[in-house]
RNA sequence: GCCGCGAUAGCUCAGCGGUAGAGCAGUGCUUUCGUAAAGCACAGGUCGUCGGUUCAAGCCCGACUCGCGGCUCCA
């Protein structure tokens, strides 16, 4: 132990030490300069502008604004800050209410002032009972309970920052009990920007008090900061909710909260969405079933649903409803409230939040044969389901939605072929919206299941060998399976490098058996199918939302709403212009038209705006030739061309790609 | 559901105790124009809803509804 070596020192005897390193990386392990270790030791440098750097600098950042805080709103207790995927957030619990936008600028002049007195971090063991007394003493009651939670044995270390080397007051300065690792010196903080201030549940639990989070994010240079700022603006501008009533896709009203009204140009998408979609069920043998909206409660009691998810559905109640819930006893007493809602649960129907139940009722309405299967069954059913206020976001998270849904009735011998056929599937689809980029996940089973650990070894297993078929590499994720069985999720990358799950494929015994499903097999015997339940889109809604965000609504001519604009150049191609219109149109095309007095220019600014893969622009030069002068959204202007030859061109891209 | 913020014309937003505003969009007229905004005029609103304070409320206070950023949730 006496010969462990501080790290700076061990870099410094190597020559190592540069500015812009920030740790070392050791045994998969990011040590900072501050800690000791073996002099032996191998290890990676871990510099500011790499992936683990940039955690380091954003905890880092986060203890500098924790220390702002504090300095600027004393008697403000420390809970937790931590780095996440893109900055790092600090949850604090302040007296008198929430930080305002103008506290966040105050908060980041003041860590610039942090930052700027150059002083160096330090890291010190110390025992258990002198970090609690010392937390005690300060008052800082969430940290006691930290330290409390820290299992016993293990090593306590503070990380302090806000003294020169020169000065040895350390009263003053800011201290947190932390693993680390942290930068050498507030000076390699600095891009930092302070983003939005939320509440939060201290450890995350909504029984606990609220506290008060600031997020922020930081990067090694100014520059890389700046880049990603620009990234969050181009977010913003792609935002599908503001892309919707700009393209006069969708809107929200209060009549029917969190329900979106698709207008006609996100009718358009959601119809071929679902065109899409049977096209590849007519190819992969799917057929499609229509059920109704509501059901009997009995149907969701032996399903399962009306216990775990009762919150979440809708119920429907008629004049005789509640006529008969109001009703006297037979003894002529009256009815208590309690028994009054019992009845009306009992016989309210219920509005279907999915559509598997339904399909188990056609699966179990005759004698099905082994050579029914696998029987794959498509519903585009609407679904409620009540979602809480709060969780509700435009398209991707709504109170009534549309899936791909389908459900796969097979043999458990047949379940590995039918996951290779499904991610065959879901791979064309994927590709066709551009989205290149697929992580597969596979979800095991959970701490809270239903069925023996032989069963889930061979429903996890036939999943795997499925993904294996496919040739796909996936990660495991153990325990977050369904309680009745594993899951495969596809998560795909945006343009903008964000991961959003659509697709999934479930692994379910447990309806088939509540629902007593069965068919004859070979040996004239009755057998039990299982089901997999599966959508590639997820919902149609979601999807729509994730779309529009990956093209940022620049929809490819096969599936845009209008796919060219008329525009004329002045009255005098306006005729030419009508019959060019009615031609296209005659052609099945999507096409409208500007005939306004608006100059060209304007008409061009106003065409831009709506994203119309082609601007068809006429004047008497096009009227003269017989030609059209054609603008490509995405290749810009290709000249005036025969009109025959721009017929061809958009046939050719009004096809869905294969 | 919880913490914080918001709701003013079709859209984007200003006004923050004293007679409701701008730009764009819309309508009419003028202009007839070749690749990112022509000009003029007109019209458009119980300032989310309900209640309170005040001589006076879009503005201050409260409740509710809806939305936004998060948290929690998504069998």
């Amino acid at each position: 132990m006496s010969d462990r070596i501080n790290v700076r020192n061990l870099l410094e005897q190597k020559g190592q030490l540069s500015p812009d390193v920030v740790a070392i990386k050791t045994d998969g392990k990011i040590v900072d300069l501050h800690s000791f270790v073996d002099p032996t030791t191998t290890f990676d440098l871990v510099r500011a502008t790499d992936k683990d750097g940039l955690q380091v600098i954003r905890h880092s950042t986060a203890h500098v604004m924790a220390d702002a805080v504090q300095k600027l709103f004393p008697g403000t207790k420390v809970t937790i800050g931590p780095a996440i995927e893109d900055g790092f957030y600090y949850d604090f619990d302040k007296p008198g209410g929430g930080f305002t936008e103008e506290d966040l600028k105050k908060i980041e002049k003041t860590m610039r002032d942090i930052v700027k007195g150059n002083t160096p971090f330090r890291r010190e063991v110390v025992s258990r009972n002198d970090a609690l007394s010392l937390f005690e003493k300060m008052g800082e009651t969430f940290k006691v309970e930290i330290i409390k939670s820290i299992p016993e044995g293990e090593e306590i270390s503070l990380y302090k920052h806000g003294t020169h080397e020169k000065s040895s007051n350390y009263e003053k300065d800011w201290v947190d009990v932390c693993e680390g690792p942290h930068v050498p010196r507030t000076s390699n903080l600095g891009a930092v920007r302070l983003t939005s201030v939320a509440g939060a549940y201290w450890r995350g639990d909504e029984r606990n008090p609220m506290l008060q989070r600031i997020y922020g994010t930081a990067f090694a240079t100014q520059e890389a900061l700046d880049e990603h700022l620009k990234l969050i603006e181009e977010a913003k501008a792609r935002d599908h909710r503001k892309l919707g009533k700009e393209l006069d896709l969708f809107l929200f009203d209060q009549v029917a909260p969190a329900m979106p009204f698709f207008l006609p140009r996100g009718a358009h998408i959601y119809n071929a969405l679902v065109d899409y979609m049977r096209g590849l069920y007519a190819v992969h043998g799917y057929e499609e079933v229509i059920t109704p909206q509501a059901f009997d409660p009995k149907l969701f009691r032996t399903s399962g649903h009306l216990g775990n998810y009762n919150e979440n559905m809708y119920r429907l109640w008629t004049e005789d409803l509640l006529e008969d819930a109001v009703a006297k006893d037979k003894d002529g007493s009256e009815k208590s409230t309690v028994d009054f809602i019992k009845q009306l649960q009992d016989s309210s129907f219920a509005i279907k939040p999915m559509n598997c139940p339904s399909h188990c009722v056609i699966f179990g309405s005759r004698r099905r044969s082994y050579r029914e299967l696998p029987w794959r069954v498509a519903d585009f059913g609407r679904l409620h389901r009540y979602e809480r206020g709060g969780v509700v976001h435009g398209l991707s998270r709504v109170r009534t939605f549309c899936q791909d849904d389908a459900h796969i009735f097979c043999t458990r011998a047949q379940v590995a072929e039918e996951i290779e056929k499904f991610i065959q599937l879901l791979y064309v689809a994927y590709k066709a919206f551009g989205f290149e980029k697929i992580d597969v996940k596979l979800a095991l089973r959970p701490e809270k299941r239903i069925g023996t650990d032989a069963d889930w070894d061979m429903s996890e297993g036939a999943l795997a060998e499925g993904l294996r078929r496919a040739g796909l590499a996936f990660e495991n994720l153990p325990g977050e399976g369904a309680f009745y069985g594993p899951k495969v999720e596809f998560h795909v990358q945006d343009a903008l490098k964000r991961s959003w799950q659509l697709g999934t494929i479930q692994f379910d015994p447990n309806l088939p058996e509540r629902f007593e499903l069965d068919y004859v097999g070979e040996d004239g015997k009755e057998h039990r199918p299982v089901m997999l339940h599966r959508a590639v889109f997820g919902s149609l809604e979601r999807f729509i939302s994730v779309y529009i965000e990956h093209c940022g609504g620049n929809f490819p001519a096969w599936i845009a709403p209008m796919q060219a604009i008329v525009l004329t150049v002045s009255d005098k191609s306006e005729a030419y212009g009508r019959d060019v219109l009615a031609r296209l149109k005659a052609h099945g095309f999507r096409v409208e038209a500007d005939f306004s007095g608006d100059k060209l220019g304007a008409k061009i600014r106003n065409a831009r705006s709506m994203r119309h893969p082609y601007m068809i622009i006429l004047g008497e030069k096009d009227v003269e030739g017989g030609t059209v002068s054609v603008r490509s959204r995405d290749k810009g202007e290709l000249g005036a061309m025969p009109y025959d030859q721009f017929v061809a061109t958009l046939a050719e891209e009004s096809k869905p790609p294969r």
